[in-house]
DNA sequence: GAACTATGCGGAA
DNA sequence: TCCGCCTAGTTCA
């Protein structure tokens, strides 16, 4: 369950490897039949992300809307050009995460990479399977193209030399450009679409007017679109912030501030692929920090270890029916 | 192989 | 407030 971050790199994926084809679409699972013969052939023009959520542009006003969810996630094989905007991270040999049967592999695929390729930065084309979901992941291409459907899969896009498909999503419909219109309307701001004085006074506005703590103020899409759980834990953490703090007796400039480090965050997720939200790692401590999620987050599935800044014990506690990490010691 | 977990959210109660 | 959705990874036995 991609954050923000991570549905804006999706739709770069999409603006290079399908805005200007005319792939093929599908539902190999079959539930997805009736909108993707909707599609099917058609020219894509645009791939947009608000939030948490992708819309892809066809020809004759048909926008596919794309919500991951939880554990909603896009696999890209085939010729797959990343944008040069973006980084791809493999994985390590010798960690932990790379002796498992990973997903991506088919049958008889191995992950095959140098110790000092644990950061990839790919700009030619070449045959490649990437994962686009909470943690991005390449591994090797399979034999033959398009590869088999793995699992259940909600949709496939398929162009000449890229194969896109889709699992596990919350939504997954077409629309008209009303009815996108709709849906966005819904949701506050997001920093990566405009980060603007407007636009961060309208999140202001927004929060400013609610009485509920700034703890679930922040993982509401309409006041301010592509926080999730995790950005929103760091976020109150970096900014010093009980999380139970009515949103409504916080300080213009607090919100000011939060917008802006949600700017940020919301940036590097986009550029690194991780939500880095400690600053100022580097050389091996960030390397550590992109393929271990205890050595990039302050408090994030933290609980009952001592605060990185103050020593006090982290706190786990159920808000608004998630999981909210927090340190007393340092945040009022 | 079962049980549990998850970065989300809509709808019923 | 709680339930269900729906998939995959992780942990435990």
């Amino acid at each position: 369950m991609p954050e923000g971050h991570s549905v804006h790199r999706i739709a770069r994926q999409f603006g290079v490897n399908f805005v200007g084809e005319h792939p093929a679409v599908s539902s190999p699972q079959g539930r997805f039949a009736q909108g993707a013969a909707l599609l099917d052939g058609r020219n894509v023009l645009d791939a947009r992300a608000v939030g948490k959520q992708m819309f892809l542009e066809f020809e004759g006003d048909q926008w596919l809307r794309v919500h991951l969810g939880i554990y909603g996630a896009w696999d890209f094989s085939g010729e797959v050009r990343i944008d040069s905007s973006i980084q791809i991270h493999g994985q390590t040999p010798g960690h932990s995460r790379l002796g498992q049967n990973g997903e991506n592999s088919g049958p008889g695929n191995h992950v095959d990479r140098d110790a000092e390729d644990s950061v990839t930065s790919i700009g030619a084309p070449r045959r490649t399977r990437v994962r686009m979901a909470e943690t991005d992941k390449e591994s090797a291409a399979s034999e033959s193209f398009p590869p088999e459907p793995v699992g259940q899969v909600r949709v496939r896009l398929l162009t000449d030399t890229v194969c896109a498909d889709l699992r596990g999503p919350t939504a997954c419909e077409v629309l008209t450009p009303a009815e996108v219109d709709a849906v966005v309307q819904r949701l506050g701001p997001d920093p990566a679409n405009a980060n603007t004085p407007a636009e961060r006074a309208r999140f202001v506005e927004r929060a400013g007017k609610k009485k509920t703590p700034i703890g679930l103020v922040l993982m509401d899409q309409s006041v301010v679109a592509g926080i999730g759980n995790v950005y929103r834990a760091e976020m109150l953490f970096r900014a010093e912030l009980n999380p139970h703090t009515p949103a409504n007796t916080l300080d213009r400039t607090v919100l000011e501030a939060l917008w802006d480090d949600w700017a940020e965050l919301l940036e590097i997720g986009i550029t690194v692929g991780q939500m880095i939200t400690i600053d100022g790692l580097e050389g091996e401590a960030y390397q550590r920090a992109l393929v271990e999620r205890d050595e990039r987050h302050w408090v994030y599935k933290l609980e009952g270890t001592p605060c990185k800044r103050c020593g006090a014990n982290i706190i786990l506690e159920e808000f608004g029916a998630r999981k909210l990490y927090w340190c007393p010691g340092c945040q009022h």
